[in-house]
DNA sequence: GGCATAATTCAACACTTGTAGAGTTCAACG
DNA sequence: CGTTGAACTCTACAAGTGTTGAATTATGCC
């Protein structure tokens, strides 16, 4: 939203930009259904017609709104790589996602994900697959699991299921004893825990095979 | 819904709880905005304004369907207890929970409040007073954790971490791995990282003492 | 029987939602 | 200058929302 009016040529649209921040910001606070494309007009300084007119349907702006600005596997194989020895792995991958969860560029994108999977089956499933096909596949890869090996998912579920907890109770719900507390101090407590479920000595079950040998995309 | 048709004494009325029923349908399956007061009243077979005329309006509606049928405190006392001797206490509790979230009575209840807690704010401070208040308490004095600690606030916080996290991807997200394995599996993988969090050694974070000495209610 | 009373529905209001198309403004280009 | 074309706004529609008050139906009590 740099300069007001009509008349730019194209290619120097921000405005369009503003409506996709503006959209994340609503998406982030109320999710799918609590965002209306006016109230994103409205925070963007725009008509609702022209988010219409950029974007056509709520779900398409939805769609572009929550397109990643990074590659989340690269970002986490080169957050990863350095702790290879697999020492403080687990409180290396807490406090990298907590940083990336809460940095400026993702925080919108990963509440308004969030918020959306909830209630949105569109954006369920876009969490889901985005969550079976880049996250699992890179942390177990990164934590240098064998691939083609059931427990391989089954352990990064569990890791999945340990850091959404974490996101939920520390950036949705806001807990106390959750929210008011360092990264550092999280990445130290859950940091183990995490750790076990990726190295540990679980014991697995019986069928995982039927699970993972879904297709990837 | 026993009876249909108007005229029945005061008292008798099943319709209202059919209407609460429906409701807590409506609310687990599309959140607090999703659920829509003709929804529900079609779902139990009732005009809209019946609903009006019984809960006045949709917030009233909501905190009365989501008003828990138990006293969790005193059920997940009698649950646990018989395994006081703190060992496989974890697992027991994974157990019990997940058990109880799946069951006839409580999961509509604890899945409208989840995924209402999410979009709308009334419920997210249902939910979170609700596990301040009665959950987190009760868990740490069964786990024989010290009260009036501000470690036992901060335990009880990272296993509810944990749990919201459980229930998150596998009853909302549905994440194949996790909801595709039986609970006792997910009993046998995940008990020891609660118990580390209810007994094991923590770096515990300095200042929880503020944390611990918020009001009760 | 008639009467009170509760249960239930009808019809409608006032508002918000996503969406659509016609119209307006303005910079660039010839 | 006039034309073009994109950026942008106005107005509006059709559907859906929570909510309301009046009307209707049936029951138990006298």
């Amino acid at each position: 939203m740099t300069r007001r009016g009509p008349g730019r040529r194209a290619g120097d649209s921000g405005t369009r930009e503003a409506i996709a921040e503006a959209a994340r910001g609503q998406f982030a606070e109320h999710g799918y259904r609590g965002a209306t494309i006016r109230a994103i007009a409205a925070a963007a300084g725009v008509d609702p017609a022209l988010v219409h007119h950029y974007y056509g349907t709520k779900e398409a702006l939805f769609a572009a709104a929550m397109r990643l600005p990074i590659v989340p596997s690269e970002v986490l194989t080169a957050a990863l790589a350095p702790s290879a020895g697999l020492d403080g792995f687990g409180a290396h991958l807490v406090r990298t996602a907590l940083t990336l969860w809460e940095s400026d560029g993702l925080r919108e994108t990963f509440l308004g994900l969030l918020r959306s999977a909830v209630t949105s089956e569109q954006a369920a499933v876009m969490l889901r697959e985005f969550i079976a096909d880049s996250i699992l596949g890179t942390v177990a890869r990164v934590a240098g699991l064998p691939a083609a090996d059931g427990q391989a998912e089954y352990r990064a579920a569990m890791v999945a299921t340990q850091m959404l907890g974490l996101a939920l109770t520390r950036l949705v719900l806001r807990l106390p004893a959750v929210a008011d507390v360092s990264i550092e101090e999280l990445a130290a407590t859950v940091g183990p825990s995490v750790e076990r479920y990726l190295t540990g000595d679980l014991a697995m079950p019986a069928r995982q095979a039927r699970i993972a040998s879904r297709r990837p995309g």
